[in-house]
RNA sequence: GGGAACGUCGUCUAGCUUGGUAUGAUACUAGUCUGGGGGACUAGUGGUCGCAGGUUCAAAUCCUGCCGUUCCCA
């Protein structure tokens, strides 16, 4: 009895919704805050996105992207410069009306995004073609009121993210960069978090309020909703015009620059719990996992105890030695068998227990968290530890392909469609490009058009709504 | 956008209909024994019942408002 109440309650698979729910808090990635659809995030969490971030951060520098830091506060004149961007973005807008007793004159916004704000800042600061391309990316918070229910890293009004706004000379130059940042996002989430995701361009509808479109990574996940992973807007000129970023070019004529931005949140780790956990709670990527390897020594008198304790330290520093990242449980109080529940509940991948018998065969016995495998490994072939770390990534990625695979459907008749939305997932139809169509199939099933595939562009058939010739084949579902 | 439920030690909960300052478990602390899948015993600590008003001699319980959380349906 008192046995279930320590981990998971609920199965991933009868009520998903609250499994995700029990998996954030008991695995204390995250816990409530005091004001409504905010979390904080704790060590573990926050863990496993500084490790995203180092990820991305290396990538970013590579592509010659430099990070800066923005203030929270944007007034709402510079906010509404841009009229549709303003009008999408302001019913979830957080305004700060005073400063102290006083009123303030411009109201003042906590950022919902920067564009505004950076790209006041960029019309100062680029003068000349030598001045471009200008890129900076921004780790920072956006605040977004949410009226709608609220989940950790899912749905919060105020969320961790970067947001990179670059500026080009050429409009192949900027498309390009457009392009190159949703590449860098899309082989991170893979390598390293280990989730599959199909890249492509929103719809007209569902690109990001102000761009000239919006390219974009989706996934599914397992309760056959999408979610939408990160984005990657060409803004054209939109904003260099209002915002006058000028540059003279190389012929002394002055030009408005082209522009992109981006970003990914930390719905990154929504989904890594969604795609990965079991019954048993998180189960973490060994390449994000802020604890690779745990170790549980077993003892029971104090002769064995010493014993156990050297070789513990042995295998620990071996381990390190080849910079895995591991943790000795030496807490006293708690049973061997407790500590395996509450390591699992927490994803550790890989579990060592050593104890006396161990000692004596020259073994340890390893536990895989993935999949639950229990195997024995030779105190020489400890080194092994770092190609199964490797293979246990790899797997991880292949198994959560065949699911996504599972979930997704080519479908070309409504009804069927209709039928197949109502169960999840992600569903593949003709679409003739009519956004009335695409609001129809809104409003009578839920799903929208997650992403068009880079895959699926130009493919000739029928709309699956109006049958007329379709020009693209997107996926449609309904999402977080 | 519409509907429903809930809020009592850290956590889960009894009590609420029929008002009388709160039950149990778990966790936590100490000690002894244990130790290979959520250990045992003993002794302790911890709440004033989401918040603010109201009714009453008396409110966790009845009334009003607010705040928060969750779930379901477009």
């Amino acid at each position: 009895m008192s046995k279930e109440k320590v981990g998971i309650t609920v199965s991933k698979k009868d009520d998903f919704s609250e499994w995700y729910t029990q998996v954030v808090l008991k695995a204390k990635l995250a816990d409530y805050a005091p004001v409504k659809g905010l979390i904080v995030l704790r060590p573990d969490g926050y863990s496993i996105w500084e490790s995203l971030k180092n990820t991305f951060d290396k990538k970013f520098s590579k592509n010659g992207i430099r990070n800066g830091f923005l203030p929270v506060l944007i007034p709402e004149s510079l906010l509404g410069k841009e009229q549709k961007h303003f009008a999408g973005f302001n019913p979830e807008v957080f305004w700060v009306t005073h400063s102290g007793e006083n009123e303030v004159g411009d109201r003042l916004a906590l950022r919902p995004t920067s564009e505004t704000l950076a790209y006041t800042l960029y019309s100062k600061w680029i003068k000349s073609w030598r001045d471009l391309p200008l890129k900076i990316n921004f780790w920072n918070t956006a605040l977004r009121a949410e009226i709608k229910a609220t989940k950790p890293f899912l749905r919060t009004s105020e969320f961790l993210w970067q947001e990179g706004h670059t500026v080009h000379a050429t409009e192949k130059e900027a498309k390009d960069e457009v392009i190159t940042i949703l590449d860098i996002y899309k082989n991170t989430v893979e390598e390293e978090l280990a989730i599959p995701v199909i890249t492509g361009k929103k719809s007209e509808k569902e690109k990001f309020v102000g761009a000239v479109y919006t390219t974009t990574m989706e996934s599914i996940m397992p309760d056959g909703k999408a979610l939408q992973m990160g984005t990657s807007h060409f803004l054209g000129q939109n904003f260099s015009k209002p915002f006058e970023v000028k540059f003279a070019d190389k012929d002394n004529v002055e030009h408005f620059a082209w522009q992109t931005s981006w970003g990914i949140s930390w719905r990154l780790i929504g989904a890594m719990i969604m795609v990965h956990g079991d019954d048993k709670g998180l189960v973490l990527p060994p390449k994000v996992a802020p604890i690779q390897v745990v170790i549980v020594p077993i003892y029971n008198q104090d002769e064995d105890k010493k014993r156990v304790w050297e070789k513990t330290e042995e295998i620990k520093n071996q381990l390190e030695s080849k910079s895995i990242r591991v943790h000795i449980d030496d807490r006293n109080e708690l049973s061997p068998g407790y500590k395996f529940n509450d390591w699992e509940m927490k994803g550790i991948p890989l579990r060592i227990e050593i104890g006396p018998k161990d000692i004596q065969k020259q073994k340890i016995v390893l536990a895989k968290r993935y999949n639950k495998e229990k195997i024995d490994l030779d105190f020489k072939e400890i080194e092994k530890i770092n190609s199964i770390l490797n293979e246990i990534q790899t797997k991880m990625l292949e198994i959560a392909r065949d699911q996504a695979k599972l979930n997704t459907f080519d479908i070309s008749n409504y009804s069927e469609f209709k039928e197949r939305i109502g169960k999840g997932g992600f569903v593949e139809a003709y679409w003739c490009g009519k956004q009335e169509c695409e609001d129809k199939i809104k409003e009578e099933t839920g799903a929208d058009i997650r992403v068009i595939s880079f895959e699926n562009e130009n493919k000739d058939g029928n709309c699956v709504y109006c049958n007329e010739t379709s020009i693209e084949v997107p996926i449609f579902a309904r999402g977080y």
